[in-house]
This record gives C-alpha cells, sequence and structure tokens, in this order.
DNA sequence: GGAGAAAATGGGATCGCTCCCAACTGGAAA
DNA sequence: TTTCCAGTTGGGAGCGATCCCATTTTCTCC
C-alpha cells in the first residue's frame, strides 16, 4: 500500500489537509459531518500520522524520554528499576506517548548521550531517575529548559520530582524496633551518593533521637544496595552484638539473612530486621520480611502524569510531590507480625 | 543560545548547509580542511542534528525500538528482561543509536500499540521479544515490512533472529543429572506459549531418550517462569517421589527451593536439581543451584548488530544466529560441584 | 598549457506535518 | 435585502534535515 500521509487522507474524504490535521488534533473546530467523514477514512485506512514530521512542524512529538543515570550494578538484582519502567510505560501506554528509554551504564555514557538527549530535540520531556546527589545533569536539564521530572527530591526549588517519603518511611520501621524493646540497633545504609539512601539512614537517626537513643556510627554500614553488600555488611555487623538491624532495602536484607544465617544466628531470636521497599522476593524470604512498602508503579506513572501536566501547563510552579510508605508487618522482627 | 541547526553551522564555518551536512554523515567528499573547520564549529557549539528533521528528510533516524510482547508478570519477578535491556542499551549506546521501549501490559496494549508501531516512522527497525508461539505481531511485522529482530528463534524461513540454544543447554543439563546417577528426573517447565520454554522442555525429553529412560508425563509440571510457580509446581512433584529435578528457570527454581525446605527435603540429598539462567541469585541460593548459563545480555548486544546489520545491507538473507549454552556446575546435585 | 576527469561545493526540492492567516459559509441583526 | 460575525475551511510558509543535480575548483596527463 502506497504511504499515508494527512494530504491523501484529505484528498479521500474531500477535505484539505488542514481539516483532516485538526481531526486528527481533535482541535479547534470542524462540523460534525465533515469530522465523521475524515474520522472513517482514518479508521479504514489504518492512518498514523508520521511522528518525525510532527515533531518538525509542531511542538509536541508525543515522545518522552525516560532517564536513568545509574551505573546500573543493581538494575538487575533489585526490581526497583524494573518496577519503575513498568509503571512509566504503563501511564505512556495509557496516555499515547511514546517511550524513550536512555540509560547510562557508565559515565562515558553519560558524557555522551546528555548532550544528545538535550538538543535533540527528539523527547518533549524527562523523567530522570537514578540521579546521585549534585549529579551535573540536573543543572544541565534546567539550563537547557526541557521540561522534566525527577524521581527522588531535590533541593533547587526549580526541579519538579516525584519522590517516596524515605524519612518517615525509615523513622516507622526504626520506631516499630524501639516499640518492640530492642536496643541496640545497627543500619545497613544503601549507596549514600543516593539521595533516597541518605534520607532513609536520616529517618534512622531521627527514630533513634527522638526515642532518646544515641546514634552509634559504629553500628552503621554502608552498602551499595546489591544483596552481596547487605551480606558483607551483617558480617561486620554480627561482631558489634546488635540486636536487631535497619537495612535500607529488601535486595541487601536478603543478603543479610543469608549472612546471619550462615553464622547460625536465627531472625528474629537472636537478631531482628526491618527493611525498605517490599519487593515480592520480601514476602517469600525466611523469614519473611518485615518492610516498608514503597509504590515503585505507582512513582513511575505519577512521574508520567505529572511531566505531562508540565508539558500542558508549563514548569511554573514546580509539581513536588512525596509519596507515603507503609510499614508491612511480616515475621523478621518478631512482635505482632507472628 | 539561539537554536542550532545545519545553516546557522554552516554560515559559522563558511560553508554551505550540504557541506556542513556532509561533515556530519561523514559520508562522501569533503576537503580536510574544510572538515577540520566545521567539526571545530560544531565541537564548539554543541550542535546536535533534529533527529525529527533527520528522519523526516532521511531514511534513517538513528532510532531503533525495544518491543517486549510479554504481559509483564515476570517482567520484574525474573531478571531476564532486564538483562536483555541491559545488553540492548549498552549496544545502542556503543552504536550512537536511541532506543525506544514498547512494553505490552496486556493485549489491548499489543492491538493499540503495533498499528502505531509499525506505522509511524518513529523507529528505523525493531527488536522484539517476549512473542508466544504463533504471536499474531510477528507475521503482521512480517507484512509490514520493517526490519526486525526476534529474540528467540521462529518457524517462518522469513525472520531474522538470536536464539540461545535452548533444546541443547537443557539436554546437557539433563544429561548431567543422567549421568551423576539420578532415575526418576521430574521437570518444571515454563510457559509453554514461550518458544524458549518448549525447547528446554524438549531438551530434556531428548536428554531422557537418548539415554534409553521412558517421558514420563505425571513427572512434568507445568509453570509460568515466577518464583511461586516454581513452588506449586515442586509442592507436586514432592510427591511424586523424584530423586531429581530440571527446572527450566532459575527464578522458578528458587521458588522450588523453598518448596523443598518447607518440607524438610535436602538439596541435593534428598533431591537433586538443575536450572537454566544463571541468575545473579543462582549463585547465592542455598545450595548454590548447577544451572545453565545462557548469555542474555550478549544476546541483546547480538540483537542490536544483527539489526543494525539489516539496516545497512538488507533483511535478505535472513540472519538466524543461535547462542551457545554453558553449564555452571555448583552443589546443587551434589556430584563434582562438592 | 589546456582539455578532460575527478573532487568539492552550493542550492533547490522535498519529507509530512502544524501554524497562521485569508476566504468562504450561513444565520442573526439592522 | 444588506451587513456583520462567528464558525468553518483552505492553502502558503515554515520546521531542519537529506538528496540530487548543477556548478565550481582542483588535479591529471598528454
Amino acid at each position: 500500500m502506497s504511504k499515508l500521509t494527512l494530504e491523501k487522507i484529505a484528498e479521500l474524504s474531500g477535505v484539505s489537509r488542514s481539516t483532516v490535521s485538526r481531526v486528527v488534533r481533535n482541535h479547534e473546530s470542524v462540523s460534525p459531518n465533515v469530522r465523521k467523514r475524515v474520522l472513517g477514512v482514518i479508521e479504514e485506512t489504518g492512518y498514523q500520522p508520521n511522528a518525525a514530521a510532527r515533531s518538525l512542524a509542531g511542538q509536541r512529538a508525543n515522545v518522552i524520554g525516560l532517564v536513568i543515570a545509574e551505573p546500573a550494578q543493581s538494575l538487575f538484582t533489585d526490581p526497583y528499576f524494573p518496577l519503575l519502567i513498568q509503571g512509566v510505560t504503563q501511564a505512556t501506554n495509557d496516555y499515547d506517548q511514546t517511550l524513550t528509554l536512555f540509560l547510562f551504564h557508565n559515565h562515558s555514557d553519560e558524557e555522551k548521550l546528555s548532550p544528545r538527549i538535550i538538543r535533540n530535540q527528539l523527547v518533549d520531556g524527562l523523567i530522570v531517575s537514578g540521579t546521585h546527589v549534585d549529579d551535573p545533569l540536573v543543572p544541565q536539564l534546567i539550563e537547557s529548559n526541557i521540561p522534566f521530572v525527577l524521581v527522588g527530591r531535590h533541593e533547587d526549588p526549580r526541579v519538579s520530582f516525584i519522590d517516596v517519603d524515605n524519612v518517615t518511611g525509615a523513622q516507622s520501621a526504626v520506631n516499630y524496633l524501639i516499640r518492640l524493646g530492642y536496643k541496640r540497633i545497627g543500619a545497613i545504609a544503601g549507596d549514600l551518593k543516593n539521595r533516597g539512601a541518605i534520607d532513609r539512614l536520616d529517618g534512622y537517626k531521627r527514630a533513634l533521637r527522638s526515642r532518646g537513643h544515641r546514634v552509634d556510627e559504629t553500628l552503621i554500614i554502608n552498602g551499595d544496595y546489591t544483596e552481596f553488600s547487605g551480606f558483607q555488611a551483617m558480617n561486620q555487623l554480627i561482631e558489634q552484638e546488635v540486636d536487631a538491624v535497619f537495612v535500607s532495602s529488601d535486595g541487601m536484607a536478603l543478603g543479610a539473612l543469608r549472612a546471619l544465617s550462615e553464622n547460625g544466628c536465627s531472625v528474629p531470636h537472636d537478631i531482628a530486621m526491618v527493611s525498605f521497599d517490599d519487593i515480592p522476593a520480601a514476602m517469600h524470604a525466611k523469614p519473611p520480611l518485615t518492610t516498608v512498602r514503597q509504590a515503585v508503579r505507582r512513582t513511575g506513572a505519577m512521574a508520567v502524569e505529572t511531566l505531562l501536566d508540565i508539558l500542558e501547563s508549563g514548569a511554573t510552579p514546580p509539581r513536588r510531590l512525596a509519596l507515603p510508605t507503609e510499614l508491612i508487618v511480616r515475621s523478621s522482627c518478631g512482635g505482632t507480625g507472628g
């Protein structure tokens, strides 16, 4: 079949190019019967507007970009990004947007790709996740005037973001441990280049302080969100004789559990554990993990909705949202969960 | 800064639009000193060609699409797709291509998206994964003449694909069990709408037959690649008093391991296990899994390379590649692995 | 040194759409 | 009936590249 263009549809329905365009965009006034006729032809022929021409001529391409600026180690270890991608694609499908994925595997990718992303005009706007604190990408994006939504909060007041309330979530988890009577509560933190990891650790500290406990830095071990780093960190913590641990992600908690079991420690009998994320595997761990649930898919979908809103109504005022978390009680702390 | 176009670069370097275009595309003849001058201006200004204009005017947009036609249940349970995405993005970054991601969450997505993908001219070509046997998408793509590479083999001789040699891989795994002396070997299959799952089961059967064993259909349980389905399937198999199991994916093997441990069966003492994939968690399972490694990232990268080759040299003859697998011996079968 | 070929360069036409303004329509008001 | 205006409709002018052909420059060789 020959290539379908606006012009061809116009010809077939006996109107002009402009009118067909108006019908397709569903804008401005077109008389009902002309509209119906044109829609009929479009339906029949299966016409789809050419995206490239569209974005060349007008301002919108209906393409949004998802940037994952993570050096990607945990990309497959941890289901966070897959879930985020799911949420984002779900929403882009619903809103008839096309998704372009930019995944930085290392710094040179970042340097190579970011100018392209910014000046290419391939995308109408961007959803940006996995950035580190002080990531140079964010200021670059601000300066370039490209509309974008960050996943995770940011200090700059001009930035729109969707955040998960990590501080409060972590705080509630640690409060729960304190309430159950644990005294010597360690923490396994995530990669502290990461805003979320910082906030979770901050929540841990706040909970301790607000209940009159001292924060003992020797009880805080840094990991990097991988299962293995959780394993290593837990092995260090065991020597500190903690009676409970707050682990910043379920993925690391799984590693921590493995370390404990290899050392003959029973959970929660010898050491209690709370973690963060509520990934599917958390429920099936041994013992099932008490963990702070964050709605990752929801976050992705919200990011898309927020970006589309910005695209339609402008970037000011910046949209700043914090999604709540929920403590899912299972048996890894003893207590109510059984 | 005002918008950078070819014309502007031309002006700045004192040549014509066409010449700059030739420099950018790195085609045809341009005298060395002019080329150098133009490249200098491009470097200075940070010019990036407008992708939309490019694809409108020429034939290539340097955008390739990745279609994941999986109703996405296992998308985050199993690291297969994340790894594939990694491999693909790695390669698209290396080859200066942009990646557009199409994720079908359900059938209505597929129906809605596939015409758009095909006629939109958004992408130069497609990498298609997660399709079922008899998926209507494949014939549609063939008919539409859009260049594409399938991940996983396909009967139609016109289709180019990158396959993993699932039959041989499964066969070697089951042969290994047989060699170790196991007699009553069960199987937990993947979703049999899936070519790979069929092939793995086929490999299992071939191995049995080639060693003179009978295939007992009551020892074959179907799962769907999720951890939970592995758990359920194993619970059924226990009653069949098997002494070994071939599990079609590590994700299901993890569930099977859980079922066994809950039933007080020790691995490999009471029941031996081999599985497929060699995901990162396989190494950390208890006991570490003997499993067939498939190079998923490599598959993704190969798919990109193959597609680019097709884009450059035409789709005929179809490219058909099978990647080898490797049996990684750990301790879940007893035997050499310790 | 000049003819002819090859290499380098320039500019018009074009891709398929949106934007904008002009022109046409028909009904209400004068 | 004429005038006016809102509601429609049509078509020209780009958007920023590529492609192709025409033109100019440079090289080669007799």
